[in-house]
DNA sequence: TCTTGAAGCTCTAGTGACTAGAGGTTGTAG
DNA sequence: CTACAACCTCTAGTCACTAGAGCTTCAAGA
């Protein structure tokens, strides 16, 4: 059995933020010691390795709670969980595509100025005050 | 004079944003009717647009106070501005590292998969709960 | 057995940048 | 003059935590 801190220890997540799992239905703690104090056991700190590694791959709590539902259910189809690995690709993809539009446009601006006029007459202002500027959408 | 709801159709931005706007002290209107609705002018239109092309680059409310202030300073330097620039693009770049990487495994364990199997074997589901089918870091 | 202090507990509130909704008031076109 | 769209303020909700107050428990050393 381990305490919430020598969970957090091994998996790399706060406390704090265990506890918050618990909260949102995430990851329930084995039991309580007499003193109220949260115990986990090896299935608890199999669960929050695998909260942990889908939250560095950016999925939502909503996500991973579906996850962890299927993976509850040896039986059923996987298909729901390659939706939503699919899904989540699509939103890294698109974030992606925005932020590399965004980073065309940044390059410009901040080179197009180097800091030692006034701003009155500085590129990075003027650049942000119309999108005319800007080579591309974003 | 613009009403709230001109300035809104004109500029993209919601109504309610732009009340938000005047809350965080970023745009205050020109002044307010008798019945204490706001109207504004040509400044707060463009100064609107600006805030509006400046969200759109990813620049946060803080960032964009601290550039409304520069502009109001023709004959200061510019030189925070460069640096906000700077600092937004390094952002964005990171931001980018980070979403390429995911995108690398996510392909890898979005495609893993076809979801015709049971959940027990799944991919997807494998590849979350252990970073050790992971190519890289991310 | 006692003491001490790290670690645990609950609860509330704050973060960023909005968004939604309730419940009331004003502006304006017909 | 009457409708009603648009406006007003205020509160609360979103997401995934994070910080802090004020209290209790656990475990190791004396
Ligand atoms: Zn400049
Ligand atoms: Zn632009
Ligand atoms: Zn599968
Ligand atoms: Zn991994």
């Amino acid at each position: 059995m381990f305490s919430i801190g020598q969970l957090s220890k091994q998996t790399g997540v706060k406390v704090p933020t265990i506890r918050y799992y618990e909260q949102v239905g995430l990851l329930v703690s084995a039991g309580r010691t007499e003193g109220n104090q949260r115990r986990y056991d090896k299935e608890g700190l199999e669960r929050l390795g695998f909260i942990r590694h889908a939250r560095d791959l950016g999925f939502s709590i909503e996500a991973i709670t579906a996850l962890i539902d299927l993976q509850q259910h040896p039986d059923r189809s996987c298909q729901e969980a390659t939706e939503i690995a699919q899904h989540q690709l699509t939103d890294v993809r698109e974030k992606l595509l925005r932020l590399k539009a965004l980073e065309t446009e940044l390059v410009r601006i901040a080179d197009g100025c180097d800091g030692e006029g006034s701003s009155e007459e500085c590129y990075v202002l003027a650049s942000l005050a119309d999108h005319e500027h800007c080579r591309g959408e974003h």
